[in-house]
DNA sequence: AATTTACTTGACTGTTTAGTCAACAAGCAA
DNA sequence: TTGCTTGTTGACTAAACAGTCAAGTAAATT
């Protein structure tokens, strides 16, 4: 029982910023799920902040860098990111936490920045495995491409649009 | 006096909740910016989240259409849309209240959803009004790309992408 | 077995916050 | 002036919430 009441603390609070946001989200709410009392908690994490930072790290980051260090090519790629609809249910997490967060708390913005950068570079080498031109900006409208129709796609409900977009996108490279 | 007071508190409303989130925004905030009590306030809105209604319907989505009601041509279009990061500071007003709300509370759900429903209407008409083939799905390619490329601005504090990203897309219609 | 370290408990504190209310003032119509 | 509607005041309530702490238990270390 080491290591597993930070961990589920981790997955708990994931979940919980994922759907009511940092500033919405309630401590006792995640406390409740995981079975633990507050003190606990704080054992942890020095504060709700501290939890937040924790859980861009080992949660949203490292997610994010599992799924897309193994994708190989294009093709692969598009498939993995017109699968998100199915799995990303309440948004990108990443893109959710960042237009809540980064003109509030100057650390958050820092790991979110970081954490997009990441990102940003794994698209990148997957567009020059295939020595695909200008891969910098082709990432750019990749992501671009996929955040906006994943927004689009929550709030008509409808993920019709969501994967004919990235389709389109993915012809013109 | 009679209708300052209800309009002033949308403005600085708007602005509130823009920069911290609805859930983060505090009314004693609100009420200080405007110079005001609390039951002037709850004179014109019975709520808080009477106020958040009222501000989709009487800033975000009356901006956005005086916004793009004027726009004739693609090219104007995307005019408009590339001087955004001057203005659009915190990100897109609808894209980051709709991230925020739409899994939280079911009538800013609604009303945040129709007001997108909107935005995608004017975006199509301005490409049916020029012929552009295929409208429906290219005015959510636009939108996409715009939401998404806005995103990355804010991130990267930098709006070199911004720009090309959307430049590139231009060309492609 | 003894002692230190890691973890847990849950009541408690202090603050922040949305929302209420009764009394008061201004604008206006008769 | 009188009365009516509209708007304003600010103290008050009640709840929610993040964070603390002293005392306890379990686990590892010697």
């Amino acid at each position: 029982m080491k290591k597993h009441t930070r961990e589920a603390l981790l997955d708990s609070a994931f979940n919980t910023f994922y759907k009511h946001g940092f500033q919405g989200a309630n401590i006792a709410t995640i406390l409740n799920d995981v079975g633990i009392n507050k003190g606990s908690m704080y054992h942890f994490f020095k504060s709700k902040k501290d939890l937040g930072l924790t859980v861009v790290e080992e949660r949203i980051a490292r997610n994010l860098v599992n799924k897309y260090t193994s994708v190989k090519s294009v093709k692969e790629l598009f498939d993995v990111l017109c699968s998100a609809p199915k799995t990303l249910i309440y948004g990108c997490p990443l893109n959710k936490m960042s237009q809540e967060m980064i003109y509030i708390d100057s650390d958050f913005q820092k790991i979110l920045s970081t954490t997009y950068a990441k990102f940003e570079t794994l698209i990148q080498e997957v567009l020059e495995r295939e020595e695909v031109t200008n891969s910098a900006l082709k990432a750019k409208q990749i992501i671009a491409t996929y955040e906006g129709a994943l927004m689009i796609y929550h709030l008509n409900q409808n993920a019709d649009c969501f994967v004919s977009v990235l389709r389109a996108l993915e012809k013109e490279l």
